[in-house]
DNA sequence: TTGAAAGCGCTAACAT
DNA sequence: ATGTTAGCGCTTTCAA
């Protein structure tokens, strides 16, 4: 049907192999003939037979949680520039949070890439089956598995950023200080909620149960939580929310409610909304590198890729709280 | 290396062609040994060695501008929920908006998915060589190459809704109606464009060519253009911007330059921001099935799929003109 | 139902 | 520099 390398091989009257060759920037001598040859027949090379044949795919797979969410969309943006440099070509693929989700498009992949980067969807300790089978060079970005010991992964100081925001709360007069976490089984999840906690005992300021909510890292669990939160007898005087999807969903259902920010509550969340400069008042919030942080992912790829055998590397970047307008002392503070 | 067909073979004492049977679902009678070899072994198959083989890949190559871009964010997320049924899966790619990059990411998916998604680059009339190449339908998402007959594609009435914007704003006493356009190359800029000053000029009120900002539909051309236009001796007093990330970057040029929304500026502008309803004044916008849009791609595309030849369709969904808090009238007419 | 054998399109020895 | 040949891992006739 499509053309082949024979087909072209035929019509510049030169064996199979020179053609081979002529693809692969050999010099040869009918160059002038081959090239003629595949502009007639319309040739192009087949990459599955060339990968078949080689065992190199120059692909890889970059599969995150949620391609639209800004941290992750940045991130890729780092990694694709940092990798087209070597003429890779990537394949990004959406999990939607789901370990269920994340093992068929894991399985899709085998065979298909010469590498992974993963954020998994998951911090479960059964590393996918698919990453076993595949035995190509894997980094894992922003998240681990329970056992983190097997692959080279890029992180940043959820635990340090986290414990900022609450020592900031604390500091700030707050007593009544509630967090709407991530999946406690996701490693940004759980070590934001530890940090936080941690850091607000540290600045002697204890997290009642009720003021903690476990949400999953997306929109409406932001919305559904702070709904909850806010509704309490005794509702928190600032709000600590571990993504920027759930601070939107919060934000939504502070809207809603007629909660202003920062009077009524204080409010602070781990990652820069796309928009957050625009919304009145501007947010506070922990940032990092994330743009950087795929880059340095892709640049642990590549080392890998040329061979580097030496053991797992754990990179972690640091985070910071950007102080802007969305916290104030508690209003018993300020009277 | 990786264990082939062959070991689960030797493994289950039966021959290669029983263990290729057994995994494509047909009834063998060693169902159990082969199970078992395949445990064994751990064996998984090769993807490329089956696509070589049976010319289906089960994977369709998803080529949009920018991931990133709400728009496309979510009309990947329709495409998804609409191809996952079929167990195919999608291997989504960046063009950055950029027609060079376009063709690079395009070659790369030859041979490689069975079918293509595609929100073109650019309008122009070369229809890339990788589209001919391949030889696997095509669909086109939001917009079309110059010759647009030869692939389905599934639109939105850009013109009707960039027209209903102007109207709009003429009905509420604006004259000085200034446009910050994406790219006149791409089907939303050109008829978005066309569509406003078609719009206008039915309302009896023209747009001076100062008033036209041409962008590129990425944020920091909205700026830019915001900022041009609000220096002008006699600046408008209504903007309409074609997209959702130029608007990001207009907004942000208009808060630093301290206009005020609605009172010094009224604005619009086409797709919604993914914060929309948390800015201050709510942003009116055109507004068009985005989910839809991708899914229905997607099952245009599965007609093909499943073998329909008929002529190439092209569908266009509605748009509408949300109208929220950034327009009022111009100040000479509140006064 | 099963096995033997051919071959998808290409690359890479090996020999010339 | 070029041609010959084997074979990457799989699916699919064709006979049995």
């Amino acid at each position: 049907m499509a053309p082949t390398i024979d087909d072209v091989a035929r019509v510049a009257g030169v064996s199979r192999a020179t053609i081979s060759r002529f693809l692969n920037g050999r010099r040869v001598r009918e160059r002038l003939a081959i090239e003629a040859a595949i502009a007639k027949t319309g040739f192009s090379p087949n990459h599955l037979a060339r990968s078949l044949k080689s065992g190199k795919t120059r692909s890889i797979g970059v599969v995150v949680p949620d391609v639209a969410n800004p941290f992750f969309a940045h991130a890729v943006r780092g990694i694709e520039v940092s990798l087209r440099e070597d003429r890779n070509n990537i394949f990004l693929c959406n999990t939607d949070e789901s370990a269920a989700r994340q093992e068929e498009v894991l399985d899709s992949l085998i065979g298909r890439v010469d590498a992974i980067i993963l954020a998994p969807a998951t911090e479960s300790t059964m590393v996918p089956r698919a990453l076993e089978v595949m035995r190509v060079p894997v980094v894992l970005l922003d998240r681990e598995f329970a056992d983190h010991s097997r692959y080279d992964s890029v992180l940043v100081d959820n635990e340090g950023g986290a414990a900022a925001a609450a020592r900031y709360l604390a500091q700030l007069g707050h007593r009544r200080i509630a967090i709407i976490s991530g999946p406690l089984t996701a490693t940004p999840g759980r070590t934001r909620h530890d940090g936080f906690l941690a850091g607000a005992e540290g600045a002697g300021v204890g997290i009642r149960p009720e003021y903690e909510y476990i949400g999953d890292f997306r929109e409406l669990s932001g919305y559904l939580g702070a709904k909850t939160l806010i509704a309490l007898p005794e509702p928190p005087t600032a709000l600590f929310v571990a993504n920027n999807l759930m601070a939107v969903g919060a934000l939504k259902a502070l809207r809603e409610a007629r909660v202003r920010i920062p009077d009524d509550l204080s409010f602070v969340s781990f990652d820069e909304l796309e928009l957050g400069e625009l919304l009145e008042p501007t947010l506070t919030t922990v940032t990092r590198p994330t743009v950087e942080q795929g880059a340095l992912a892709a640049s642990l790829l590549a080392d890998r890729l040329r061979g580097d055998v030496a053991a797992p590397r754990q990179c972690v970047l640091e985070t910071s709280l950007s102080v802007r307008e969305s916290c104030s002392p508690p209003a018993n503070v300020r009277a």
